[in-house]
DNA sequence: ATGCCTTATTTCATAAGA
């Protein structure tokens, strides 16, 4: 079984190479991520008549996550129990959209960042984890709040599933290894002790980190900025992960990023993770 | 060995990404 996972930043603009790179990788289960449309838009007849079945998630004009599959889709969920979710207060008179974690859960207004499914004998998930924008913000408690609630929600689900495997955009690079310039993200997201533990506390729960080859040169880059030539200078992280039981880690046959994906006219900002199981 | 940001929407400007 080959699983993959890949944030799309908009299944919309990238339906053309989404569809060229199913039919040249051929992977049975697909996590998106960013797919940047509803749940009623996203594009199943064209992902359909290649094969998959779709569960999609989505909200509109931000996050929204799928799942694709040709080996069975059942039990689908849509989040998950305990998921935190944010509301947002009006811009200020100096234009900072500033939102704010409200005290009431009920009020708060969801958001689309977690698909889950069993397909082909697996639990999976395909997850887009809150950006946290700056350690200051409300934006990276937030973000802390939503990995402690997945992992109570995984301990639950690895209760019911020995084959489990958790795949998306972790927003959070595990080591310094896994920046291309350490000292470049001093005060930034993504590199904390707060966030590495969250995934260290994801990976106590008996989860390990599917760490993928790298089609070329030393890291296993999974994103890469459009910014000022980042992928032509490997000046990337990585970021996309997957998060796998031991029953699901056993059957690891190999793993690699496709950096072909991220070339060419049109591209993503991130590459997908390939995941080949026995 | 690759191309110097991109996306969707509140569209000719803004918010967000990481």
């Amino acid at each position: 079984m080959r699983l993959a996972t890949w944030n799309v930043n908009s299944v919309k603009a990238r339906l053309p190479r989404l569809l060229e790179w199913l039919d040249e990788a051929k992977p049975d289960v697909v996590c998106l991520q960013e797919i940047k449309t509803t749940t009623a838009l996203f594009p199943a007849v064209e992902v359909g008549e290649l094969g998959y079945e779709v569960a999609a998630h989505g909200e509109g004009r931000w996050n929204g996550v799928a799942l694709l599959s040709s080996v069975g889709l059942e039990d689908i969920s849509r989040g998950f129990p305990g998921q935190p979710s944010y509301a947002g207060e009006p811009s200020d008179a100096d234009g900072q959209a500033e939102l704010t974690l409200l005290d009431e859960p009920e009020l708060r207004t969801p958001e689309a960042r977690a698909v889950g499914a069993t397909c082909g004998g697996v639990r999976v998930w395909s997850l887009y984890v809150p950006n946290g924008r700056t350690p200051e913000s409300a934006h990276y408690a937030y973000k802390l709040e939503w990995f402690a609630a997945l992992r109570a929600a995984f301990a639950a689900e690895l209760g019911l599933y020995d084959q489990f495997a958790a795949c998306g955009d972790f927003n959070v690079a595990p080591t310094d290894d896994d920046v291309w310039n350490p000292k470049v993200f001093i005060g930034s997201t993504h590199v904390t002790p707060p966030e590495r533990q969250a995934l260290a506390d994801l990976r106590a729960l008996g989860l390990t980190d599917v760490i993928p080859k790298p089609m070329k040169g030393p890291h296993p880059f999974t994103y890469w900025d459009y910014r000022a030539g980042a992928f032509a200078k490997d000046m990337g992280m990585r970021i996309d992960l997957v998060y796998a039981s031991p029953a699901v880690a056993g059957r690891v046959a190999g793993a690699y990023v496709d950096r072909e994906a991220r070339k060419g006219k049109g591209p993503s900002d991130h590459a997908p993770v390939v995941v080949d199981l026995d």
